[in-house]
DNA sequence: ATGTCGATTTAC
DNA sequence: TAAATCGACATC
């Protein structure tokens, strides 16, 4: 089974570890995920699927396994990945990784991690599946430490609010600060 | 056609 | 504490 075909609690707590690989022109980027948040379909009034099926949010009930990027606050791309069976509309936030292969940057945070890695709109309803220019890959066999708190930004989602569905790899420092 | 507001970041 | 910055969505 995917990882992708899972509800999105379960996809986003494994794949705190999994590795993002990203390539354009002759660049490579690599950087192992720390911290994700659950977004669990329509009836989940922090997911935009909650809105229902719109332009936007079509990806989102299309199959798992594609990339949700959308715009937030008029200058950052959000990166997900739609997870789940086909019409869940289950999605996974990526929102902090730590860099590899020696490379430099700050990847703490929904915004920076999507700039760093050149993912932008453009980039939305990506099969990540058979791209060769983004997708994932499993990180190494020791499954890390993974802690629950509730999901950053989304105080207008009434309960919603306090479900313990944002998932943080307990021993990594590029985790997200919170405010 | 127009107003509100956001799954954030950064600067003051 | 607040500005930046713009498109999605709701409403008129």
């Amino acid at each position: 089974m995917s990882l992708y075909q899972r509800q999105a609690k379960d996809a986003a707590r494994r794949l705190i570890g999994a590795i993002i690989v990203r390539k354009f022109g002759t660049r490579i980027l690599r950087g192992r995920i720390v911290e994700t948040e659950a977004y669990l379909g329509p009836i989940d009034l922090a997911s935009h699927a909650s809105k229902g099926r719109t332009k936007r949010t079509e990806v989102m009930f299309a199959s798992p396994g594609h990339a949700y990027v959308y715009l937030i606050y008029g200058m950052y791309d959000m990166f997900n990945i739609v997870v789940g069976a086909v019409g869940d509309a289950h999605a996974v936030l990526i929102r902090a990784a730590e860099p590899l292969d020696g490379w430099t940057e700050n990847l703490s945070g929904p915004g920076k991690l999507a700039r760093a890695f050149r993912v932008t709109r453009a980039d939305n309803a990506t099969n990540l599946c058979t791209s060769d220019s983004l997708y994932l890959v499993k990180g190494p066999r020791k499954r890390p430490r993974v802690l629950t708190t509730p999901r950053i930004g989304i105080d207008y989602a009434l309960h919603w609010k306090d479900e313990l569905l944002r998932f943080v790899d307990a021993d990594s420092k590029a985790v997200s600060k919170i405010r």
